[in-house]
DNA sequence: TGTACATCAGTGAACGCGCGTTCACTGATGTAC
DNA sequence: TGTACATCAGTGAACGCGCGTTCACTGATGTAC
């Protein structure tokens, strides 16, 4: 509309000299931004970030090696801030196994308010998300180790059987969640009752089940055990 | 290498006059394999499975409308055979808890056997999988139909709480075999245990869970559960 | 038995598109003298 | 205070690519007479 001095084609203005990480972080608000809007991965391209940023193309190559170092960078934000999430949810929550549930529903939260988000962390082929940089390795391992450190200390608590494997119970419980939040995402036509009510039911049932269950051990040489 | 008078490009021969739908079973024969290969959805292309079949890409359109109803000609496939794993392995076998078990072990271990088919069955964003053509809705709700009958006899055993409600029953089961699942696929990185056996264990665990606690309800106007 | 014709499986060339990435550049900002 | 210069954020045009899809066609196969 008006012809004002626009330096560039969108409302942006040039950044200052000492200021170019400024656009560092737009460039990751607006590949989000389009993650959530368009709800699709592939519709991500860096000349659709470039338009959404007000700038163009090659601008991004400022700030990311390519495109794949910029979605690393998307999912490194996403695994803070599900940690986040988690951990927040546990504040002032003495009971570890109250804690558990705490932390179960607040993943399958984050998991439905950010589907995209999510598909990107966790329903990914094993190569897109892993393989080379190690970067989300670590965020990622770090995230579960916490989850790992809960559920020992719920076998310390004596809610689970003591000579239990807290990796495999850390395990177990995170399929649990990941499985009702991927498939709330991937199948939602059918007849789903409340996530959070089912989150806390499977979670309650599960852990009692534990409780009532030989713990896990290792197929032997001998078939396992059924 | 030799000059024989091949009609086309590749070693293929022209179908018979009648015989027009056999190259319609080559493409969903190729199109499966290029994605086992390529071990990704996106490297599927409708160029790369003519190639694969050793025909021109119109050929497809003789045979597909578009890439999409080839997809899910595929999906459809796959459907048909992880139904088919599921009712083999329960055929002999008369306790209703073992069948849910041995249902469920057949699903993980089809999952990891076919991580690519999987990944498109179940862990694709809903629109793709969904939304337009119910021809999936179909195979899938029938497959999964099956599935909530074979918990509803568990329930009508008493190995199960009398008023649970099987669909519910169903779906915490299926997501604790899909987050085993899909998981293991996207997340091989993990220290996991033998799949089958974890899966035995959880699904131990789950089902003696569900028969001490109280079966799901949904939230009413006051606040849920906890 | 022979021939004209309809059918039908498949071809070859081309369309327009959006993609990631590169390269030489511009021009505003700050700094040294 | 003035000016030459280095720095650096961002541009504009172009590259080559593989994609899905279309269109008018070819030529072998079977059929009617």
């Amino acid at each position: 509309m008006s012809r004002a001095p626009t330096p560039t084609s969108a409302g942006r203005t040039r950044a200052r000299k000492g200021e170019g990480e400024l656009l560092h972080s737009e460039i990751l608000d607006a590949a989000e931004r389009l993650l959530i809007e368009t709800g699709s991965e592939e519709a991500v391209s860096i000349r659709r970030i470039a338009e959404a940023v007000g700038v163009t193309p090659p601008s991004i190559y400022l700030h990311f090696a390519d495109k794949d170092e910029l979605l690393l960078a998307v999912c490194e934000r996403q695994f803070g801030e599900l940690h986040r999430v988690m951990e927040e949810a546990v504040v002032g929550v003495d009971d570890p196994v109250e804690q558990l549930y705490r932390r179960g529903k607040a993943y399958v939260r984050f998991g439905l308010d950010h589907p995209e988000q999510y598909r990107i962390l966790f329903m990914r082929a094993a190569d897109h998300t892993m393989g080379g940089p190690d970067a989300e390795r670590v965020r990622s391992a770090s995230s579960f180790d916490h989850f790992v450190d809960a559920v020992a200390r719920a076998v310390d608590s004596g809610a689970l059987p003591k000579d239990s494997d807290p990796l495999v119970v850390a395990l177990e419980l995170w399929s649990v969640v990941h499985g009702i939040t991927s498939l709330l995402i991937a199948k939602p036509m059918f007849d789903w009752p409340d996530p959070d009510a089912l989150t806390d039911h499977l979670l309650t049932s599960a852990c009692a089940g534990l409780m009532t269950t030989p713990p896990f051990s290792a197929p032997q040489r001998r078939r396992s055990r059924r």
